[in-house]
DNA sequence: GATGAATGAGGCTTCATTCAT
DNA sequence: GATGAATGAAGCCTCATTCAT
């Protein structure tokens, strides 16, 4: 009447396709990652947070390094090229009732972008300042860059510089909001914060 | 002019005040824990910063994490409270034409104090989760609530939580501006910032 | 000319009967041994020696161990047996003359043998005291005796002792030498060496 | 009645000046190098010879390396460049009977040499191949040739390649009857061998 | 017979911390 | 008060070895 159980719970995922385990570990360093950053975060605990040894992470990983890499950085850089401003067409929009619809459409796509962002950025950006520094000029900037554009050309700011300060502002507002809401553990209603940003670019603090 | 004796060079710093010695070791801190956060810095490295050995730390402070708190945590909470709105006496301000000035001069206040607490609050509030989190909680979170009760006095809102939306909004705006200069190396002109966050605030985007 | 199916190039040489396959593990082993001595030598660098994994040697081997007996102490122990001096018939040299012909084939014999033993020796010797000990007493030094009896033999010595001197001698002989043209990288031309050896065990250096 | 013991047997060696521990470390390394090889050796073991701790090696040493060069082959080097030939005046000997003295001290300096020599050169001519390469070829090799130049001139040999071979052979004679008293345990009677091998040398094998 | 995934044990090295002097 | 020597604990990483497929 043998039960045949599946000998330990741990060997339950024991034996996993190298694409699907790779993903596992990935997703363990990130938590971990994101939790302790770079230097905080112990080979040991990554591979606790899976059921595997250490050794396992260094089937896929040369260093530990690398597993940030592929766990923080990259995601952090794919996340942060998507949201790019393709739909924020201020230049078509013929009135300013349209505009303020298209500035909020551009605004809402950030906030949600920064929700997903915010722990990679972060992580990646203050783990250490010379590579924070790294990840910031050649990845955020650039996309500041390109939201200041879309600015200028939407307000029709004579002023580059004003421009990057939108940009700048914008990105702060989102970014603010979400750690608010990271650290209180309060919900993130998307839609009300959009609201709430976009009024204060439009029109300033609303009285 | 005598010859001061053999010894070593380093033998010069020998034997200071105890209070003097504990500012510099506090300050020696602040300098590397600010380069590597709170994982990432080295005893060594605080140590041969002022040329002393890593024991001479240990007289003056206990662990790690207490010289951490003194270099850093308790600096920020006290440069945090600094700015609260003791100024800010929006209710009296007569005109319109008055808040301007008074809110311009709350804001300039704001990214004053932002910029000397800007690594000191990446390195308490990203060293990890955990500790970030109480930070924020006790320390900051506060001065934004506070700030949020002057502006909505200042404006006259009825709500509260937009209020607070307000206030978290202006410690993004300066925390970006300021972050941005860090990374970028660029100067920052605290006045030109000023004016820029505070018209925002009044008005939105300008066209 | 068929296509030979896709696969991997490595999956041509799978499936190996076992004797072959035993075989070129055997030898990958003894080149990596050879290079980088018992300790050195990497299960991994054997197995890619020659496109296997690492779990096929195990099929063959229980351990690392059992490989260096089987790549590099049998192969040795087997060589030394060779040679022994079944052709050194110095008893039954009648002239002088012939006597030198004889000590000459013996030499030759020994050198040649010195020059494909010389690795494994060496690997063997000097892995780790405690074995290279174990190999010489067991499986070096009774050879040197038997050539030295052969020695004490043709010579007509009557001291065993330094008939054990003279075969200790033609061993250092060869083995410097060969050592010289190993890490020289220069070719050892046997006849050339053995006639010098030779000379020099007959009459000493020559004027 | 007590005893004042030394708090524990341990305790006894704690605190040594730097100089002092230092050797201490490099004479512990040199014991478990021998023994084990490179390779073979544990930092472990190197500290438990003494009763420290691994991190204490660490002190004095950057890393396995370091001390492997410090413990073995720095000594090599220079007990290897004491020997050379300084009093080897074969030039100045007036008669044979001369000569033959001359080459016996020679042949002494050599003998003594290879007995201190021995246990190093062993150690770091074969932990691998390719630094033992580095080693025979800038530090053994040399010295051979000297003693090879030494040769040609006390024996007024016109080829040079057979110098340099009886230079070899010298080494590869000292070198076996050394090995042999190492593997086998047996003392070693320096003026014994010594009068062997000269013996050999210049007169080949005595009958 | 061979592999691919995984592991346990342990290696070298670093670091915060202690304590006798 | 300061140091210099030392350490315990732990970190990252490697390696021989196992075993289900």
């Amino acid at each position: 009447m043998a039960v045949r159980s599946g000998k330990s719970l741990k060997s339950i995922t024991r034996r996993l396709p190298p694409a699907e385990r790779k993903e596992q570990i990935v997703a363990a360093a990130r938590r971990v990652f994101i939790r302790m950053g770079l230097n905080g975060a112990r080979t040991r605990d990554i591979a606790d947070e899976i059921g595997v040894t250490e050794a396992t992470l260094y089937i896929y990983f040369k260093t530990k390094q690398e597993l940030f890499q592929a766990a923080i950085v990259e995601p952090l850089q794919a996340l942060i090229k998507l949201p790019s401003m393709k739909g924020v067409d201020f230049a078509r929009a013929p009135s300013a009732q349209e505009k303020r619809k298209v500035c909020r459409a551009a605004v809402r796509e950030i906030v949600t972008s920064m929700a997903d962002v915010y722990p990679l950025l972060i992580t990646a950006q203050f783990s250490d300042h010379e590579s924070g520094t790294a990840v910031y000029n050649s990845d955020i900037y650039p996309i500041l860059k390109e939201i200041g554009e879309a600015v200028n050309v939407g307000f029709s700011l004579a002023d580059r510089r004003y421009a990057e300060f939108v940009a700048i502002s914008t990105f702060g507002l989102s970014f603010s909001l979400v750690m608010h809401h990271h650290f209180t553990e309060a919900p993130l209603d998307i839609d009300e914060v959009t609201d709430k940003i976009a009024g204060l670019l439009l029109d300033g603090v609303s009285r």
